[in-house]
DNA sequence: CGGTTTTAACTTGTATATTAGATATTGCGA
DNA sequence: TCGCAATATCTAATATACAAGTTAAAACCG
């Protein structure tokens, strides 16, 4: 790299200085992420797999091997990952190995409490704002969730579900509130994996979400917080049970007889 | 890679192999981390610095001069870069730069409303929970606080009042709530470094704890997130204010003029 | 001199190589 | 057979190298 053979004089050495405080002016700033990082879809497929427990808890995950069947190299693998960790998906043990977390049960009651907390907040909000168009949109999904419950396909009902909650939060502008629900509300999701579903509890949970939309429609705050807290709080994991029949996908950091 | 000349015979391929759903065993699960990873450390550092303003919104972050002012390679800096793009503390913008996150207005109102919702739902945990040892430690902390407000010194106050919040949290066995506080919290903090503030106020604070503890060693639930709800909805932003001195570090994502 | 094109230097994204630590197996000695 | 030490081979952590894309300044042209 020593060589002298310059084109001509050596370019004052510094050429692209940005300002100082200066945002990005370019047009990358705009692009709709057209094409999504290897690391992000990465992220994305092991979320998706973990939440859905495809991977128990507790299973080994190798950068190396991911790297190889995934035909990519282990830099955005480690990226995901490291994702992951901050979300408490996955546990990594330096220089030893990285594994699918197992599921705090600590974490559970806590992360049932935050959510009531937000969703109310969040249902309170939409029964003030709401117009006659969110109403319509909210009627929709609700039609969209009857629909699933008269076919009986089980894969899809969650993602109405999500939808609903989360419109009910872009009507309240509170977008970020949901996102923060729907980081909590992994674990819970998982354990929900873990146990079998009474068929009949989906067309009851629509029934819910529809008394919830009235109250919002009708302005009622008072009411629609609290039919969305029964609805919320109809979801009761039965720990001991659970912990006791899979011990192994969980962490026992809570005296599961107190409160 | 195709050469013939293995040292002896494959040493039955298979060595070292980890039972399927085995959680590692080995003592590195028990390390206390003694030994921070350049990543951790790097995180660390442009976390604190990004809080306290130390380094601007739209200041470009360059992952080489990072990495060679800190003496490391580009891998660390680019996983704590990552991790505070999760965050929304930086902002990453493919193949151009990345740079420190200006701070979305419409975040703002929400953190605040999500802040008071889990601190109010924590609060009343407390109440509920606390005992002898408990308020002791939170005298503890108030204590500790007046001490610094007679000093006058400035820096070390905001952390004292974070430890009073966080022992509440722990109290209730709700420390997670207040790690989410903790992210929301963050934009509202940096806001605030932005504004002068009334060398009163920090005394006025200080009574607001102590009144908060009182209601929680009474165990009155109703009282003590009243309290906490007035100490928390006590410091308001002059958003437009702000933006308007300040607009190249927010992004004006909300309407100011509406609620 | 103004507008356009070219181009080189900068950016992050990904791949590969090296380092250092943890651990299950192995082999040895009692 | 049991306990223990040696070691091979796994792991994640870090370093370096390369590729693909962006952008601002320089070169060119009118």
């Amino acid at each position: 790299m020593m060589d002298g053979s310059k084109p001509k004089v050596s370019t004052k050495s510094k050429r692209r200085q940005r300002a100082p405080n200066a945002p990005p002016t370019g047009e990358a700033m705009f692009a709709q992420r057209a094409v999504k990082s290897l690391a992000e879809t990465l992220y994305q497929d092991l979320h998706k797999s973990i939440v859905a427990m495809d991977i128990l808890p507790g299973t080994p995950l190798s950068e190396n091997e991911i790297a190889a069947a995934m035909g990519v190299s282990r830099t955005p693998v480690r990226e995901a990952i490291l994702r992951l960790s901050d979300e408490k998906l996955v546990e990594v043990v330096p220089k030893s190995g990285t594994f699918v977390a197992r599921i705090p049960v600590s974490a559970l009651p806590a992360a049932q409490i935050a959510r009531r907390a937000l969703e109310i907040e969040t249902t309170c909000a939409a029964a003030r704002r709401a117009t006659k168009e969110d109403i319509v949109a909210l009627r929709d999904i609700i039609s969209r969730q009857y629909a699933i419950v008269e076919t009986g396909d089980n894969s899809d009902y969650h993602v109405v579900d999500d939808e609903l909650h989360a419109k009910i939060a872009e009507i309240a502008r509170l977008g970020s509130l949901w996102d923060m629900v729907q980081q909590v509300k992994t674990q819970i999701d998982r354990c929900r994996k873990l146990t079998l579903h009474d068929p009949g509890r989906k067309s009851f949970v629509t029934v819910q979400h529809e008394k919830v939309v009235d109250a919002i429609e009708a302005g009622d705050e008072e009411l629609a917080s609290q039919r969305m807290w029964d609805h919320i709080m109809g979801l009761q994991l039965d720990l001991p049970s659970m912990v006791q029949e899979y011990p192994n996908y969980f962490i026992p950091d809570m005296d599961l007889t107190a409160t």
